[in-house]
DNA sequence: GTAATTCCTATTAAATTGATAGGATTAATA
DNA sequence: TATTAATCCTATCAATTTAATAGGAATTAC
């Protein structure tokens, strides 16, 4: 299940998206139009200005505002800042690879595979959609 | 990503349909081959028997075994015994469908529709794939 | 009747998630 | 330069979920 935290930041980065002009959009204003508590979101935002996927301006009339247009904001990139690894199991990820403690040896591990697979179909999905798909183009 | 649950209960079916023979397996044997807390596994086992994949015979000589051949048990319902809902959010979940508190309309969701690509293809994967894949045909 | 097994319920410990608190820092502007 | 309004930072707490353990009841083979 996705946590609270990506499906905010989804969320806020849609409603960004969908507002941006000249002046960065307030945590304030995208908390209260999104129901997302505020002190919750500005850590959320935080975390994704320091991915370098938001930029902010500090002060009076500050705000968030996106690194780079919807069309080239990938959701493989959001989704391992504020989700973590994409793969269901450590040893089938590409970012975040490990080795499962009770595996000898993975090649032999029964839900590797599977996972292999699950992993690369999700990561289609993830590839081929960006910022702009979920803000209605 | 996978619980525990999950993982030990996958490689647990696994080794049930490696060997099956004329008795069933018992779960400290394969506690002890697949290095899961004995405990652990029993009530994963009960979980998996409840939910009618796996049959038992109490007692001595007692034992679990696979109600089906492994090539009839699909990961769909392995996964969804063990794991829950396949879906990543609630909202696109077709066998835990509930509401989302934070959206008022669902279908103006611009996580929404992600979530069911992501949802659909993890299924056919999940529809495709069998014990008997996973235990080496 | 004894030994070996599943079955059941309850409890606990650890980790993760969701949310809150309080103030430091920065910048606009009057 | 003082005030105001915003981000930034760190710490903490509460709630939930996950992982594991404990102890014994019920059942069956021999």
């Amino acid at each position: 299940m996705l946590s609270k935290k990506t499906k905010y930041g989804l969320k806020a980065l849609t409603y960004i998206a969908r507002s941006e002009g000249d002046s960065p959009v307030q945590v304030g204003e995208i908390a209260k139009s999104e129901q997302i508590p505020q002190k919750f979101l500005e850590s959320i935002l935080l975390t994704l200005r320091k991915s370098g996927i938001l930029g902010s301006k500090k002060g009076k009339h500050g705000g968030y505002y996106l690194r780079e247009a919807p069309s080239e904001i990938k959701m493989t990139d959001v989704m391992r800042v504020l989700e973590g690894p994409i793969a269901m199991v450590p040893c089938v990820s590409l970012n975040y690879y490990e080795k499962c403690e009770d595996c000898p040896d993975e090649h032999k591990c029964s839900v590797h595979k599977l996972m292999i697979e699950v992993r690369d179909k999700t990561l289609s999905v993830f590839k081929n959609t960006t910022l702009a798909d979920l803000s209605g183009s």
